[in-house]
DNA sequence: GCCGATTTGTAATGTTATATCATTTAAATA
DNA sequence: TATTTAAATGATATAACATTACAAATCGGC
């Protein structure tokens, strides 16, 4: 099997059926944990459908309340890092550093590092992976004799409809 | 003047005087902001001397426990934390997202986003500045239609001392 | 010396994340 | 099916990181 990149960034955001994208996900994050015999309990789908209910990174305590909200659960911070950490272990989430938040991974399937793009106005972030880049970070390490295991690379600014707002 | 590349990560740190590179990070800041007409205060110097002290990014509240025990200074968060924005602002220092911590930068003469390598069993932060890695991050961001405006790229792994380390 | 602006001190609070132990629930075994 | 064991969650407390708001001190220009 090919490796699959991932269809791009905003450019695949634009536009999409993100009701069916959201169920998609969940659905994908199913099937992946009954094939890797883990358990995605209705706590962690639960977490999960709400990071996923859009592009924009959420916070642990933003996921509390609305866990809280959402259906008189009685939860505490630990309750949702827990949920969290599953769901980065199993590459259905990414942690945004420079936010201190969470976003849905929508190509799971395999896990990997993510690269993000993220719009400052519209909130979204987007994540991308490109050979190139990819190579060009391998080239320029193995130059530099340093071993990379582990990517944060976060890249802040302004997407392309964002931008035709702005002139308007 | 030509846009000068920094010296290159940790081949530069490599059994380089670190007694004179901290010494120097000092001098260079003094020098810029009377340029700029903005005052390196004691205070403000000795955190920068702090974070200089080594190559290891260190935590705000790092810096408050060694200010208040260098010279029993009542400091309090907001005094560490107003210093560490004046020093990101004159871009004599560097946040490292990932890390919630602070590096030095050691070609502060013109202000500009920093990419980092940093080591796992040693601690140690590089900045790198690489023209074909800005270029390619250029490109890519490019066809996408994205606008950067900020960036956090921060590779972890080990560094080349290290892995020899790792290997006896 | 006086005045306005900048810097620092101080107290309180907000935000993000983890440690610890009890309880519940699910799975495995008998 | 009953019993045992492991995994997951609940609950409380606390650690780690960061900011707000206001008072006091310091610095520069007049
Ligand atoms: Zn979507
Ligand atoms: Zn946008
Ligand atoms: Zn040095
Ligand atoms: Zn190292």
């Amino acid at each position: 099997m090919a490796t699959q990149h991932i269809p791009l960034a905003f450019t695949g955001l634009k536009g999409h059926n993100h009701q069916h994208c959201q169920q998609q996900v969940l659905n994908t994050a199913a099937r992946l944990c009954q094939q890797r015999h883990v358990r995605l309990t209705p706590l962690r789908r639960e977490v999960l459908a709400l990071i996923c209910h859009s592009h924009r990174p959420l916070g642990a305590y933003t996921l509390l309340e609305q866990l809280q909200a959402q259906q008189g659960r009685r939860a505490a911070p630990p309750t949702v890092y827990r949920a969290l950490d599953f769901l980065l272990e199993q590459g259905l989430i990414h942690r945004i550093a420079s936010l201190n938040a969470f976003v849905g991974c929508f190509q799971p399937e395999q896990p990997h590092i993510g690269h993000f793009l993220i719009c400052e106005r519209c909130g979204n972030a987007a994540e991308f992976d490109t050979p190139e880049l990819n190579q060009q970070l391998q080239q320029t390490t193995d130059q530099l004799g340093f071993k990379v295991t582990q990517q944060t690379v976060e890249l802040f600014g302004r997407c392309a409809q964002c931008q035709q707002q702005d002139e308007v």
